[in-house]
DNA sequence: GTCCTGGGTGAGCAAGCGCTTAGGCGAGCG
DNA sequence: CGCTCGCCTAAGCGCTTGCTCACCCAGGAC
């Protein structure tokens, strides 16, 4: 699967095909240029279309970052409370939750970008919308791990401190992950999967 | 020390007085809004001048963030270097350099940020410059990895893949760090250090 | 006193911005 | 057929942007 068809897919259920080709365009644009730097003309040229026809699918320009953070961080947040919830140790949990976190941050990376580096151009009542969304994502691994700790799989002296290392860590893939690199998504999740484990793990 | 304070003293040897005035509240605007977002009325403002009065000191919007940009990254590369080349164990030069790496993106986030995440906000020739300060980083912290590998402290199946988790985990301190959070930058760098130890460590 | 120079201002230009308006056009339906 | 309705465009409005221009002024050299 190319990382254009990754693209597509994930906006599927958006119609008419005209909204969706928007928001297609438009996460490609804000993760190229960001933001502030994407013109209305550009994400409307991009989806084949004229400056106005943006206006009968999207209320502002901002309504589009707002649709395009939304959806990501929800999918985010769903794949880290399956990972919390299901079954398994507490290092099976969170090596899962690393690996299927990083493999979307590498696989979207554009969609990624949006969502880790654009929440400053949100309008203000969307941007605390969004930031509700990422404390419960926070959670679920603060979770995991305090599970871990508990069951004496762990040993991590600063449960909080580690949450925020791993979740950075997990976030940053989607600054310098690129499709023409020489990683797949699926080796980098692996491979921080394992290093995450051998943060939080005892080692005798 | 205050952030401001910090600030002010990184920028110090720059002259005249305005100048230095003007790159200071162009990192404070950058950090907040991005290159982008950020006016050079608001910049001009912030140094308590007219609009105009910036073009007597930079030819451009984009030459004060490259001014930015270089001396940023000399600071971090001068960092990373000193610590690969000091005496001690891998594992001792490999704390240091992540202690004082860390401590850095932390007291100087608005820095950081636009060292970071503004690279792409450059002209082409200033980035091809920047890029080439960015590989040395990366090469000092791999070496370190590497000569830890040879002397058998370390364990690391791949050395490239986790030297650039390595160096991810620290730069994205600049995304989340906070003044008004809980951990002071000296907390942060003593938490990283020990985490990234036990990323790279024989554990028994 | 006169002149030059470095650092400053107020006003404003050309271009590009987000967004709107007036209208066109084809498919579905009575 | 004629009508509506969803989707689209050409043109352009009002505003902001990065940047410039003509001019000002204090302080040192002679």
């Amino acid at each position: 699967m190319t990382a254009e068809a990754a693209t597509g897919e994930a906006w599927g259920d958006i119609t008419p095909d005209a909204a969706r080709r928007l928001v297609i365009a438009a996460v490609e644009a804000f993760a190229e240029r960001g933001y502030h730097a994407t013109t209305t003309r550009d994400i409307a040229g991009r989806a084949g279309m004229s400056p106005a026809a943006l206006y009968i699918h999207y209320k502002t320009k901002e309504e589009l970052l707002y649709q395009i953070s939304k959806v990501g961080h929800h999918r985010s947040l769903a794949m880290l409370e399956e990972a919390r919830d299901a079954g398994g140790t507490a290092a099976e949990r969170l090596a899962a939750a690393v690996r299927v976190f990083v493999r979307w941050h590498a696989e979207h990376h554009t969609t990624g970008r949006i969502v880790q580096y654009e929440l400053g151009a949100l309008a203000p009542e969307h941007y605390r919308e969004i930031v509700v969304l990422r404390r419960r994502s926070e959670d679920a691994i603060r979770t995991i791990i305090k599970d871990g700790v508990t069951d004496g799989e762990f040993d991590v002296p600063d449960v909080s401190g580690t949450t925020l290392a791993v979740l950075s860590l997990c976030i940053d893939v989607a600054r310098w992950f690129s499709p023409s690199g020489r990683r797949t998504p699926e080796e980098v999740g692996a491979l921080y999967a394992d290093l995450v484990l051998r943060m939080v793990r005892q080692n005798g």
